[in-house]
DNA sequence: CTCCTGATTCGACAATCATCTATGCACAGC
DNA sequence: GCTGTGCATAGATGATTGTCGAATCAGGAG
């Protein structure tokens, strides 16, 4: 078979909250865990330049080949995306020739939520 | 002078926001590097469990003699809260023989905000 | 089939990081 | 003054990470 697959481990919630907002109760630790795993997946600036390239991409899908002006080599830009990926933050499609990735609906969400100081629910 | 200020770099933005939504608009060079730096201070379980313990406690203080359950040694800890405390996302100040912390205000909620993706404002 | 191009993977390297033990500073009480 | 406790710093070390060049895989075109 073929090990290109373009889907990564499928981390638990690829949607879904996880956990109260941190201002509300101490966090557990597995939930850190996770969470944490995500706010690292965010924290390089390539990957953030990347994510906000997708993720403000017209219906929020963007081509791999419009991806070149971050300032580092095509692979790494691979490497990144594909971190993006085991994060469950973006995924990959291949259709034809090019590879045009997408946010996950609700990760984003997910993540603010979790920030959030104005509980509103 | 003593060389133990409990305060740190004072990082550009301590309580206001610094970019548009990631779904907005493209992120700049130079904000990525900034927002990476605060999403890399939370990118470790212990520090979000840190950060969690004290933007939970009551008025968003805690005393460092609270934190001694997460796993790691005390000097650890303090190596964690110096990290928060260098991103902007918390501050320090002694009070006779503790030493107490709080989230800075607004903090999260930048944070928060940049990853929105129900624009209200 | 044979090229050619787009994208991922591999292997290696330097740099950063999380953790520890040992030490030093700040304050309270004697 | 001295002593004890709370917290921060210093130095060291093993692990993780960001980056690259080279190689490989996937599809389209001739």
């Amino acid at each position: 078979m073929s090990n290109q697959s373009l889907v990564e481990s499928a981390p638990a919630t690829t949607d879904g909250v996880c956990c109260p907002p941190l201002v509300r109760a101490e966090l557990r630790a597995d939930d850190a865990e996770m969470l944490a795993g995500r706010f690292k997946a965010l924290a390089d600036p390539v990957r953030l330049r990347l994510f906000s390239k997708i993720a403000s991409y017209g219906p929020g899908e963007a081509c791999v080949c419009d991806i070149d002006d971050v300032g580092v080599s095509q692979p790494t830009v691979s490497h990144h995306l594909r971190k993006l990926r085991e994060a469950g933050l973006v995924t990959a499609e291949r259709r034809g020739t090019w590879v045009y990735y997408r946010v996950v609906p609700g990760a984003m969400a997910a993540m603010s939520a979790v920030l959030a100081t104005d509980v509103v629910a």
